[in-house]
DNA sequence: GGTTAGCACTCACAAAGCAAGAGTGCTAAC
DNA sequence: GTTAGCACTCTTGCTTTGTGAGTGCTAACC
């Protein structure tokens, strides 16, 4: 006769109290990675009910769709949509220990320009103040505007192209060239692309490149080396410009206690690509939260990827983030990925003026 | 009254026969990773001896040191020792596929002369070949010979200075510059180091850099920040110049499936220290083998470190290898970096002329 | 009607027991 | 010197059993 299959929880809404109930299972959770139970809650935190209330709450919350239960005597563990629910509504924002703030500072004090350095030493930063696996990129290729470009002489066939961005940021990649050009001529040049391309971005640059390789014949093969780099730099610019810090960190957390979930889990990270074009769909908002199935990685189907991006002066963004188990403590990891970005903002622009 | 206590294989002798038996187990448990009793070795190696004959022997063979047992009713397994053995006596030279040389050929096509990107792709190649994690390190700082030095502006207060060394390498590193000088000046001071400074190896740098301080005031400031650095890079200047692949490789062997285990090594590997100075001993011979306990590393106790030289025209050596179990494939690993330190060396040389 | 005590029920997990199998060492015969 | 035979050991995997945590349901309580 069952008539009383209607699916979802027809009828059930979500109250104060469930609120408060999935608040504490989520903490609890959190903290301790073990199912928790109706009498946990009751006696842990005081809700002034007795368990047998908290379990029909929480079987109330379940047909909601906000917990689920490992198998029949287990406790409950929360869902990726409680996560949701708990990142968007509950989070009382993480009171960052001025302490934190002070090691990051501490950890920039010696301080380099070159992008790959600061991105790594961001990562590595973020990875000790969090104990997640973390990374740092830099701006999009395409969005950087050069301040200066210079080319270094190599070796009789091949220079070093230095491309300086608005940032003070450096890249940097070796080039042919074909005709034999001294160190004279090519400060020359350099001085002369310099003058050309002060201020533009990099998308910019390939028109502008084109038609100064149209006017000059003998400079034509410099030119057209540099055009096809430059090319490159705008399609896969980001390829390189990732570092990660302390993948190993996941062996951690007891849901990664299985080595073939933790082999699949470190070989994504050395790919790097899965990462790369999940982090490409990068929003304007400063936080970004991917709560396990929501990263679209099978993989990372529970794990949380938290992303924070950093304003340079340009108006371009650069991203820092951690990836840890969907049990993330995600309060404080959003406070210190705020500090730090902050950080890396008035770092990487400091030196602008 | 117990009278026959002498330690250690008194009487006993190595002969050929015992020698063919060590190399049957080894090879055997090379490949399966199972402790090999005197069964499979009789069967499946046909040295026409039965398996009561062999248990005498691989009962000789342990009390020599060359074999242990886990426990009393498992086989044996070959020990330090019989490894290193096996590598020192019995390793029948790798002939290595002509395959595997021109997979490494066909991964070094695109090529570029930037040192971390040559060293960084060295050990992919390494890794995706052997299978085990793998490495890869330029040659020592001080022993690079500069060919060209050139400062290119950055901020009003910071430079990139660039030091383009003998075989074509690139360092670079961001340095301060106190009074302003614009590109002309900085390009003047460029080429006039370089004339000063071609040919030399960074240790003779120090000195010069620091009589054409005392020669000219004004360009005190710069010059002392690029002594600085140059210290620096003599220093430490390896830090930053190994790469590592296929970390997570090591988690393919049942050795490593215990997940604490894999976790000490894989954070071993992600401090960089112990392995850096584990390969600072770097030897002039083209080979070394480094078997479990003889890496003087905790973490590494059953593994093995083997590494490979290459050679640069200017005298200077790079170091490639790979990490492993103990129960490694020396053969073929051998072989595989020796093709690769050949690949390598004619790589980086070949710019030169 | 919401809350709670009580109780039967389920199910993972750990300990214990058991059988099988692999491998050894030793002895005695070849 | 080699080998067959055998008793013995010890891991490993499987099954059994008990325990405890946790649930869902019902009935009483406020």
């Amino acid at each position: 006769m069952e008539t009383e299959l209607m699916p979802g929880g027809d009828g059930i809404a979500m109250d104060d109290r469930k609120i408060r109930i999935l608040q504490a299972i989520i903490d609890d959770y959190i903290l301790t990675a073990i199912p928790v139970g109706s009498r946990t809650i009751s006696k842990r935190y005081d809700m002034g009910l007795s368990s047998a209330t908290i379990r029909n709450e929480m079987s109330d919350l379940e047909e909601l769709g906000y917990l689920d239960q490992p198998h029949v005597s287990a406790g409950r563990i929360p869902s990726a949509k409680a996560y949701r629910l708990y990142v968007d509504e509950l989070l009382r924002e993480g009171k960052l220990k001025t302490n934190d703030v002070q090691s990051i500072r501490e950890h920039f004090k010696s301080r380099s320009g070159k992008m790959e350095d600061v991105i790594g030493r961001a990562a590595q930063v973020l990875s000790s103040l969090t104990s997640y696996t973390s990374l740092a990129m830099g701006p999009k290729g395409q969005d950087m505007v050069i301040r200066t470009l210079q080319l270094v002489p190599i070796s009789a066939h091949s220079a070093l192209l230095v491309i300086v961005t608005d940032g003070g940021l450096i890249r940097d990649s070796v080039i042919r060239v074909d005709s034999d050009l001294d160190s004279d001529a090519l400060y020359a040049i350099s001085r002369m692309l310099t003058e050309r391309l002060a201020g533009r971005t990099l998308t910019e640059t390939q028109q502008v490149l084109q038609s100064i390789g149209k006017e000059s014949a003998e400079k034509r093969g410099v030119i057209d080396s540099i055009a096809r780099l430059v090319a490159e730099a705008e399609a896969g610019g980001n390829q390189a410009k990732i570092a990660f810090a302390g993948p190993s960190n996941i062996l951690n957390f007891p849901e990664y206690s299985d080595v073939e979930k933790a082999r699949s889990f470190l070989s994504l990270l050395e790919t790097k690509d899965a990462i790369l074009s999940l982090l490409e769909q990068r929003q304007s908002v400063a936080f970004t939260v991917r709560i396990g199935p929501e990263t679209g990685v099978k993989e990372l189907e529970d794990c949380s990827v938290v992303t924070a991006t950093y304003a340079l002066d340009n108006g371009t963004n650069g991203t820092i983030g951690v990836i840890g188990p969907t049990r993330m403590q995600y309060g404080r990891v959003l406070g210190i990925l705020g500090a730090m970005g902050q950080q890396l903002s008035s770092l990487l622009n400091e030196d602008k003026e």
